[in-house]
DNA sequence: GAAAAAAAGCGTATTTTGAACATTTAAAAT
DNA sequence: ATTTTAAATGTTCAAAATACGCTTTTTTTC
């Protein structure tokens, strides 16, 4: 190749690209769920070699005719039978070596959903199983690479944006919520102090109901008010969890 | 395609996917610099259709054997002659119709360099063309939206972690480094409470020279310490800006 | 060569935010 | 009725962010 080549957004394809020099393009999806107090990630037993028998995310490759982000949606929806979720690109994995087998890169995208939604028979069909953070096994080729970037994404943007509401359910408590906050940033909380927080940005409606499941005394139930969220966004207001 | 075909990186390619259904495989380039207080971006003029004549990113197709993130290494050394120099994935683009031409993926790299560093020759034999950020024409294809991700990634990240002196000389001014931040921030900092905190982070070293450029008073300059920086680092030491 | 101008550099007061901790309240279990 | 458990509210102290005043050094201008 000569120095030109560089610029080959400038030239046609054909000039240096033959067909089977292409290389493969897959999504893998980071899947997680929150439940028991616990961050949970989607994983799947993988059934060809390399690494067959292997934990691995789930995956597919992107067709010609669908954008990349909508192959992601794709195997989510017929994962767990939801449409409407937290999808998010997290990053692109294109070492020469990752999959042995032959050329591919892996455009990762990490989904969060509520653990009650999703479709339990779709899931068991499919051979998948809920794992805890904490207790994941070895996944296939990069995917604890996967999961370790997309759970540092999680985090650094949970700080600034109200995300973690995608993993709860419709109404949830406080506790409940701090409890989330704990799981994903491992490390405790004073519940104090996180309630003073974020009950001072303003994005939460008390309703009058409680849940009894956490304790005896039962803590009231709030949801999300994505209105209000969106208008102080946009009069500028700066979210810090 | 089957609901089981969404496990497919548990199936062998060769089940759906022939050679000429594969994808191309990219990468784009933004490069940022920064001088006379602004920030800049290295753009080039692209040569054939689509958009031919139009302002453009830098770009190449990944090949068989090489990383992407070498890919976006390697467009950077043949443009200004730098090897070593900050890089890093902004984000992938995988619209079907991004480029009207054919089917092609494109990851994203941003780079900082030095503006004063940089092969000249080099940029100029390309038809490259430093803009202004607030000056920049439009782009051919999604680059426009390449550079307000890559902007927006520059911005969250030098936050919480010192990268902006990738884009000045290995010498410097706090005043120098405040207009930096400025221009990053598109905000205007206190200079006071500016060099306060950014020497409270004590990864800067005074040296015995003053820059008289910027006034006519002259200022001193200082350098980064790169290593204080890693150790303060590993003992977890928070860094915000 | 004295005064004005301009940016560098140092210091202090005020406000806001974050961390630590004590106490009361509601409801279930004994 | 008493104990137990977690929810909820409140207070205090320290640290960090912000706002702003003033002196210093050197060049320019009259």
């Amino acid at each position: 190749m000569t120095p030109s080549s560089v610029n080959t957004m400038h030239k046609h394809h054909d000039d240096f690209y033959s067909d089977n020099d292409k290389i493969y393009v897959a999504t893998d999806c980071i899947i997680f769920g929150f439940d028991d107090g616990d961050l949970k990630l989607l994983v799947f037993k993988r059934r060809v070699e390399p690494d067959a028998g292997i934990w691995s995310l789930i995956g597919s490759f992107v067709r010609l005719d669908e954008d990349v982000d909508d192959a992601a949606r794709r195997v989510l929806k017929e994962i767990t039978g939801l449409n409407q979720l937290f999808l998010e690109q997290s990053k692109t994995y294109g070492k020469v070596e990752r999959d042995p087998g032959y050329r591919c890169i892996s455009v990762a995208h990490y989904a969060l959903i509520r653990i009650e939604d999703y479709d339990r028979q779709l899931v068991e069909d499919h051979g998948a199983y809920w794992y805890t953070l904490k207790e994941l096994p070895n996944l296939a080729l990069d995917h604890n690479q996967m999961v370790k970037d997309a759970l540092d994404k999680l985090r650094r943007k949970s700080r600034y944006q109200p995300i973690g509401f995608e993993l709860l359910p419709e109404k949830f408590t406080i506790p409940q919520l701090q409890k989330l906050y704990e799981a994903i940033y491992q490390r405790e909380l004073d519940p104090r102090n996180f309630r003073k927080k974020v009950l001072s940005l303003k994005v939460l409606v008390k309703l009058n109901e409680k849940d009894k499941a956490g304790s005896k005394r039962g803590a009231f139930l709030y949801r999300f008010d994505s209105e209000k969220y969106q208008q102080l966004l946009e009069s500028g207001y700066n979210f810090e969890i």
